[in-house]
DNA sequence: ACCTGAACACCGTTCAAGT
DNA sequence: ACCTGAACACCGTTCAAGT
C-alpha cells in the first residue's frame, strides 16, 4: 500500500473509533471522513461499507472473546456461565448499537464481520453445550439462546443507561438458564 | 375541526398504521404524508412529531394493557406473571422498533405517549410488587426490571425474527424472576 | 383554519475527473 | 493507485405563500 494510502487508512480508523464511541455504530460516515480529513470517496475505497469499518475495529476483540470462551471450559462449570456472560457483555457494549449490529452480521454470512462474529458465537455455544452436559445449564433450551439473551440485556443497558440494572438482569438471566430452573 | 382537516387526519393515521406496520416506528414521515395524499406540512400540523403519531395509534392499546395488568391481580399469582409478560410482549411487538420507542418515551416525560406508557408500566410494576409480596417473584430485584427485560426479549425477537426463541426466552426470564431462583 | 411545497440542513453511496 | 467532490436519491423539519 502506498504511504499516503496507509496514512489515510489509519486516520479513517482512528476517526471511526472516535465517532462510533461517541455516536454508536450508526455514526455518520461522512463525518468520519471529514474528521479523518479525507474525501468521502476515500473512505469508501478503503472500507466498502460500514461493516468493513466495524470489522477492522472489532475483529481482534471478537477473536479474543472466542479464545476466552474456549478457555472457560477449564473453569468449574458453576463459574463458567457467569464469566462468559460478563466477558461477552463487556465487548458487545463497546459501541452503542453493537448488539443490534452483531445480531445483523450473524444473519448475513457474506458480511465483513461475519467470520469473527460467528466464530465467537460458536465458541460461546460450545461452552454452553458443555455446561448443559455438565448439568449446570438447563438442557431444554438451545445453547444459542444464551448469548442471544445476553445481547438483548446489553441492548437494554444501552437504552436505559442503567448499568446496575444490567448487572441485576444478567444475574436474573443466569439464574433463568441454571439447570435448577427447568 | 373542519371536515377536510378531519379527513386528512384520518388519512394520515391510516397511512402511518400501514407504514409503521411495514417499516417499523422509524418509517419515513415523508412517505406517510405521500401515502396519505397530503403535503408534508399537513402531517406536521396534525402531528408535531413522530411520537404524536405513535400516541394516536397506541394510546388505547397501552390503556388496555394497563387495565389488564390491574385485573391480573385477581389471578392465582403463579399464572399472573406469565400472563403479564405474554400480554405485554404482544403489544410491544406491534411495530418493529416499538420496544426501543417505548423505552425512549418512558425516559422523556414531556412526550406524547408518556402518560399512557407510564401508566401501563406503573400498573405492571404494581402487579409485580404484589407478586413479590405473595412470594412468587423474587424480591431481591426491583419490580421495574421485569417489564424492562420483557421489552428486551421483544427487541431480540425483532432482530432474529425467531418467534419460538422469543417464547423460550420468555420462559427462561419468567423462571429467572421466580422466587425459587433467588 | 388549514394546506402546500420549496427551502435548509443533513444523510449514504457512486463515479467521472483529476494527480 | 489513489484521491476528490459533485451528483443523485433520499431524509426530517420549518415556514412563507396561498386558499
Amino acid at each position: 500500500m502506498r504511504a499516503d494510502a496507509r496514512r489515510n487508512y489509519e486516520r479513517l480508523l482512528a476517526a471511526a473509533e472516535e465517532l462510533f464511541r461517541r455516536d454508536g455504530t450508526e455514526a455518520s460516515l461522512e463525518e468520519v471522513a471529514r474528521t479523518a480529513g479525507v474525501g468521502i470517496g476515500t473512505l469508501y475505497r478503503h472500507f466498502p461499507n460500514r461493516d468493513a469499518l466495524l470489522e477492522a475495529l472489532l475483529r481482534e476483540q471478537f477473536e479474543g472473546l472466542r479464545a476466552a470462551a474456549e478457555r472457560l471450559t477449564e473453569l468449574p462449570p458453576e463459574q463458567a456461565l457467569t464469566e462468559l456472560l460478563v466477558l461477552f457483555t463487556e465487548r458487545i457494549t463497546q459501541y452503542r448499537g453493537l448488539p443490534a449490529s452483531a445480531l445483523a452480521v450473524l444473519r448475513t454470512p457474506g458480511s465483513a464481520l461475519y467470520e469473527a462474529c460467528h466464530a465467537m458465537n460458536d465458541a460461546g455455544q460450545r461452552l454452553v453445550e458443555h455446561l448443559q452436559r455438565a448439568g449446570v445449564v438447563r438442557a431444554d433450551v438451545p445453547a444459542r439462546d444464551v448469548l442471544a439473551l445476553a445481547a438483548s440485556v446489553a441492548w437494554l443497558g444501552e437504552q436505559s443507561g442503567d448499568l446496575e440494572q444490567r448487572e441485576r438482569l444478567l444475574r436474573v438471566v443466569t439464574d433463568g438458564f441454571s439447570a435448577r430452573s427447568s
